[in-house]
DNA sequence: CAAGATTGACGTCTCAATCTTT
DNA sequence: AAAGATTGAGACGTCAATCTTG
């Protein structure tokens, strides 16, 4: 069956826009994370989780799991994050091959003080863009449901058809 | 004005998915690339403009705008893909400072050869899942025309209101 | 052996400094 | 001085290898 080589004019034009739109969307975010708390967005996405957690604390592989990382990814970033004095690394008493990873008072202070002006960003450059229909629309789209099949180390499972 | 300090549950949810999505998409598309033709997402992204380009040549400026990167990112990438003979740099005869980059025929071959699988990859999984109703309504939506508030150095300017 | 985590090597991107040409 | 491009340093993520514990 003769199926067209190429994605049509306005495919392009919309695919390109999509990656764009949230190469944009990633980089205003940043710079504004960067300027109001000295952040990177992988820093601040680490942060998160823990200033919800009781205590501050969770275990590496729950935050691993949480933000869908490779081990190593999460285990170079939470040095670089110590040295720094956001966070500690602690050992984890339930098992002994675990690590705990603790919010300290530096880094909750930080996280709880960019967070409002953060989603406040994201408020006025994606949500505040979308209409309500838009974003009814979007929310039902199955597009949303697809995104267990590329999870993290999937190799290609595409949906069928 | 008392603004919201946290997104609400809706709003986490659809943004946590809008990222996870591109993720995904983003894993998955740079697989195929690399299990089909040995390329990364940038390699193949600074091999179909110069597809395109009449003789395949275009000068380092021109295909820097078109990608919205960095003078020094592409020049790295260039520099590499120069080295697997994917790519050849030559110096501009009409302006001394600038370059050419010229697509080899072994470059060529490649990137001829994966474009229709990509493409089919692209349908699969991102056109094909969304009905066009969805289609319609992303299409038309003001989203995009945001884009260039984040363009590529931009700092933080927002869409007022 | 499997699970949790760390480490080192490597490739890539960002930023600032530099060089040449306009 | 500005534009085009290159370079080197530093930060980050990925991968494979390793180590320890269950």
């Amino acid at each position: 069956m003769a199926r067209p080589k190429r994605l049509d004019e306005d495919q392009r034009r919309l695919w390109k826009a999509y990656r764009d739109l949230y190469r944009g969307l990633s980089s205003m975010l940043e710079a504004q994370l960067q300027r109001d708390a000295g952040l990177s967005g992988s820093e601040y996405a680490v942060l998160v989780p823990l200033s919800h957690a009781p205590g501050g604390v969770l275990r590496a592989r729950e935050l691993g799991a949480e933000l869908a990382w490779d081990r190593s990814r999460l285990s170079h970033l939470v040095r670089r994050m110590e040295q720094r004095g956001l966070l500690a690394r602690e050992e984890c008493s339930e098992d002994a091959r675990g690590s705990m990873v603790r919010l300290t008072d530096t880094g909750r202070a930080i996280v709880d003080g960019v967070a409002p002006e953060h989603s406040e960003a994201i408020r006025r450059c994606f949500f505040n863009l979308l209409s309500s229909d838009e974003l009814q629309t979007l929310d039902q789209s199955r597009i949303w449901a697809v995104c267990v099949y590329y999870a993290h180390g999937t190799r290609e499972r595409l949906p069928s058809r």
